[in-house]
DNA sequence: ACCGGTACCGTAAACGTTTCCGGTAGCGGT
DNA sequence: ACCGCTACCGGAAACGTTTACGGTACCGGT
């Protein structure tokens, strides 16, 4: 049937459990028990009085609901923003895991900026989510109080820079930057330079020191004039190559903090006159889909963003439920890929 | 102060409004005013009030508030997929200045999917959002009706399918495709392809107009067998430039869909031997970041995609606010962006 | 001494649900 | 005839806010 009053502008108001209750004869209590499926209800009352709040059009107040429950069944996701390349794996792995689970996601960005991760979080909470997930986080800590001030789990996609904060998960840095570093090496590479990040940027190290490590473990000398700091962009690298290039000595091959990095690098070669692979090996990390469209391709360390994204969502999942998540935090492995930019020595 | 109850697990109630009414001596209707800078309170109780409210650790549940107010600053954002290259940049548009007008956003992904976009817009409707923005709408209609029936505005980030819904923000295809074909024909070419996307995906076929059109202006006849279908991706760039290879007088440009379908084409362009674009100019739609590092580096056409984003924002917020917006559906001039995909035509 | 106005604060209802605790009616069993 | 049980339903409080309205006290002016 059609609605008594049919102005386009305003529907009025919309309708409340009351209103179907008083439609259908029957309090409040009553239909609140047909539309969740509850006992204590006759098959006939609740079937008419589905019809009813369907004829009316009636939708649950979410809000109500949850101000009654207490429970919000949504939880926060800030990220540092929607065009990190990678994060395109992750948040979708997060969203449907959660969409299944029936808990709806708030959206914040927070660019690294400190300050506006907090206002995020803060946010986060005021809304009463359930738990939360920050990626790429730049907080110094402090989550750990919060966490257990105000009880909502907060879990971590993250280097791991706080070392006392369990809910977190990550890729291995270290390993990855390690199965690089081997690759070069076995391709008989023994000036290697690595371009990196500042730490006052990111603050975790651990590529860096998988690259150290494995040069120590082949007895290759750390040589500190071979490592220069980028800037996790195009631009840092290009600037990098520049400056190892004017070495006395210039690397071999450089493996990069990541594949944004190993393409600058790879601009900086091409300007330079020099010839990917022949002249100089690049490895990047991360495998973004770029990756495999420059020329050379580019050989990287794949990380698993999927995974990623499952482990924190399932932890999450675990610590709003009460239970205790088995491993904490957990790393996830890297994966060496192969392609175009990485030949063995020519000047072994 | 540190807080009396110091066990870690559950901070078992947090600080309601109430709460702190009965440790100031006053009532809840007091502290409100004095959280929300409301008038008919006097300096010296509202600095009282306030300083408790800190010291307890009073977070305003807005939950509580949305429902006594009735608004919720929230809007729904509903992308067919975070992965997808463009809303990398449409995205942040929109949230930026959500986050200005203080507002939360709510985010769902429909993949291309009718029904998930219809229970993505329901579930936003059902927690109360003031408004809704939807990109790449599959839905086909229906839009209008409901938003009058429950008075929330929708706006949408889509080609133009349904000619009846105002409330859009798109991109002029027609007039890229037609940047797009000019800077071919101007090249001297006159055998130009099309490689697009089947009608059944995406119903809106203005790029296909616009390269029609353009040829019609130019006097160059349209054939039927220079159009072929693709799928937005790569494969059906690389299917596609394959089967007009194989055609007795194969073209010698070709326009595509989008800069995936060009990446595929320049793949199989290379696989078939030959160079572009000495023997085959290829021309894209997007300018997605990757397009400037495959090689050669891709000519395209650009979308403002930070425009689409935030005009899709101001209109909604003039929706919500009950201002008529300035003007109704929006669309965004293109630019073309020419790189090294394009060139004379030698066979001229 | 009264009146009008201002400054401050409280009462109570409202927002739309859920849920605890009852209550009634009917029915089979002693 | 009474007891107890089940099936069904209602009353009322609660969740944490906001807000319309009413009330008191004080102060300056006639």
């Amino acid at each position: 049937m059609s609605v008594r009053n049919d102005r386009p502008a305003k529907p009025l108001r919309r309708a409340t459990i009351k209103s179907v209750a008083r439609r259908a004869g029957v309090t409040p209590t009553t239909v609140s028990r047909a539309l969740n499926d509850k006992p204590d209800i006759s098959p006939a009352t609740k079937a008419r009085i589905l019809a009813i709040a369907e004829e009316m059009g009636y939708v649950p107040s979410t809000l109500a609901r949850n101000l009654a429950t207490q429970r919000t069944h949504t939880i926060g996701l800030a990220v540092r923003t929607i065009a990190d390349m990678w994060v395109a794996e992750v948040v979708p792995a997060i969203e449907d895991g959660l969409r299944e689970a029936g808990y709806g996601v708030f959206l914040s960005t927070h660019y690294l900026n400190a300050e506006r991760e907090r206002q995020a979080v803060e946010a986060f909470r005021s809304r009463q989510v359930e738990g939360i997930i920050v990626i790429s986080s730049v907080q110094r800590g402090g989550y750990l109080s919060l966490q257990q001030e105000w009880g909502v789990p907060i879990v971590l996609i993250s280097p791991l820079m706080d070392t006392t904060y369990p809910y977190t998960v990550l890729s291995d840095g270290e390993g990855g930057a390690r199965l690089a570093t081997e690759h070069l090496i076995s391709l008989g590479h023994r000036r290697i330079g690595y371009i990196g990040v500042p730490h006052w940027v990111i603050r975790a190290q651990d590529r860096l020191e998988g690259y150290r490590h494995t040069l120590q473990e082949y007895g290759i000398p750390y040589e500190r004039s071979l490592v220069v700091p980028g800037d996790a962009h195009q631009e840092g690298g290009y600037q990098g190559i520049r400056n190892l290039l004017a070495l006395a000595q210039p690397p071999t091959a450089v493996v990069c903090f990541n594949d944004l990095t190993a393409i600058g690098v790879l601009r900086g070669a091409h300007a330079a006159g020099l010839h990917v692979p022949d002249d100089l090996s690049i490895i990047g990390f991360d495998d973004v889909p770029m990756a495999q469209y420059v020329e050379p391709p580019l050989s990287t360390v794949r990380q698993d963003t999927y995974g990623l994204g499952h482990k924190a969502l399932t932890m999450l999942l675990d610590l709003i439920a009460g239970r205790e998540p088995p491993e904490m935090p957990v790393v996830l492995p890297t994966e060496l890929v192969e392609r175009g930019s990485t030949a063995a020595c020519s000047t072994g």
